[in-house]
DNA sequence: TACCCGTGGGT
DNA sequence: TACCCAAGGGT
C-alpha cells in the first residue's frame, strides 16, 4: 500500500515535473548546491533567475572562493535571508580548500557545510550522487501528514515519527526519484493554501480527503508581522550597500529608517553576522568589496 | 525550544 | 487588504 503511494506519485512525477534548470543532467553537483541553498525559504520562480546569473558568474567552487563575499552578497539580489549568500561564499571556499575542488559526496561531510542542515545535505547527496536518503521538507511533511497520517498541516517542527515514516518510504531502487516526485506533488498539488485533490494521483487513498478534509484543529502555525521589525530594517540598510558601487556614507544609511536606536541596532547585528563592513573613513561597504568593483 | 533571519506573490 | 507562506538553518 506504502508501494501503491509511491508509485502513483512517481508515475504523475513523470507526466507533470518542471523543467527545472537544476534537474537537467548536467547541472552539477554545484549547480545542484546553489538551488538547493537559494530555495530555503524561498519560491522557485524567483529564485530561477538569480541561478542562472549565478551559474553563469561561478561556475565552479573555486570560482565563486575566489572573489570577496560581498561580491555574494550582492549578487544574491533580494532573494532574502543574505546569509545564505554568504553560506554559499563559506562553501565554495572549504569545498575549494579541504575537498580539492569538488561538492562532497556523503551526507556527513555536506552536514558539515555552513548553512546546510540536515534536509539540505539529504537533497544534494540524493540529487546531485544518486544516493538514497529520506529527504524531508516542507512540501515532503505536508503531503505525509495528509496522505497518511490524516491531518491539514504537519506539526512546527519534523517529530521522530515522522522522520521514521520518512525513511520507511524510502524506496530501494531509485530513492532520489521518489524524493523529487513527493517534494513536486507538494509544490504543485497538494499545496498549503488551496489543495488540487482534483488533480492528486493520489486522491483515493488519501487519509486527509478520504476523512473529509477536517480543518486543522492544532495550534496556531504563525503569526509573522514584519513591517517595523529589525528584519524589515536590516533589509532597508543592505539593500543600500548592495546597490551602491562603492562604500557608502553613514548619512545613507540613516535615511533608509527614521528610528536611530533600532537602526544602529540592526546595522551593528549586519556587521556582527559579516553582511556589512565599516571602514576607517566612517563609510560602509558590502564585506570585502573593493571601490568601483563591476556589477 | 522558540525565536531570529528577507522578500514578494497568491488568496 | 491583510495575511499566509515559500526545496531551512543556526542558536
Amino acid at each position: 500500500m506504502a508501494g501503491g503511494l509511491r508509485e502513483a506519485i512517481v508515475d504523475w512525477y513523470g507526466v507533470a515535473a518542471r523543467d527545472l534548470p537544476w534537474r537537467r543532467v548536467g547541472a552539477g553537483a554545484w549547480g545542484i548546491l546553489v538551488s538547493e541553498i537559494m530555495l530555503q525559504q524561498t519560491p522557485v520562480a524567483r529564485v530561477l533567475p538569480v541561478w542562472e546569473e549565478w551559474m553563469e558568474r561561478w561556475p565552479t567552487p573555486a570560482a565563486l572562493a575566489g572573489e570577496p563575499p560581498g561580491e555574494a552578497v550582492r549578487h544574491w539580489g533580494r532573494l532574502g535571508y543574505p546569509r545564505r549568500a554568504l553560506n554559499l561564499h563559506a562553501c565554495a571556499r572549504v569545498i575549494t580548500d579541504d575537498h580539492g575542488g569538488r561538492v562532497p559526496s556523503t551526507y556527513a561531510e555536506l552536514r558539515e557545510l555552513p548553512g546546510i542542515g540536515d534536509y539540505t545535505a539529504a537533497a544534494v547527496a540524493s540529487f546531485a550522487y544518486g544516493q538514497s536518503h529520506a529527504v524531508l521538507d516542507t512540501n515532503v511533511r505536508r503531503v505525509l501528514a495528509r496522505a497518511v497520517r490524516g491531518e491539514e498541516f504537519p506539526s512546527k517542527t519534523p517529530t521522530a515519527a515522522e522522520r521514521t515514516l520518512a525513511e520507511s518510504l524510502v524506496p530501494a531502487l531509485d530513492a532520489p526519484r521518489w524524493a523529487v516526485a513527493v517534494m513536486e506533488l507538494g509544490a504543485l498539488v497538494c499545496t498549503a493554501r488551496a489543495p488540487r485533490c482534483a488533480l492528486c494521483p493520489v486522491a483515493d487513498q488519501c487519509a486527509w480527503r478520504l476523512a473529509g478534509r477536517p480543518a486543522y484543529d492544532g495550534p496556531a502555525r504563525r503569526g509573522q508581522t514584519y513591517a517595523g521589525t529589525d528584519r524589515q530594517c536590516r533589509g532597508r540598510l543592505l539593500a543600500v550597500l548592495r546597490e551602491a558601487h562603492g562604500p557608502v556614507p553613514k548619512a545613507a544609511l540613516d535615511a533608509t529608517w527614521s528610528d536611530p536606536l533600532q537602526r544602529e541596532r540592526a546595522l551593528d547585528g549586519l556587521i556582527t553576522d559579516g553582511l556589512a563592513e565599516p571602514l576607517p573613513d566612517g563609510t560602509y561597504r558590502l564585506p570585502g568589496t573593493t571601490t568601483g568593483s563591476p556589477s
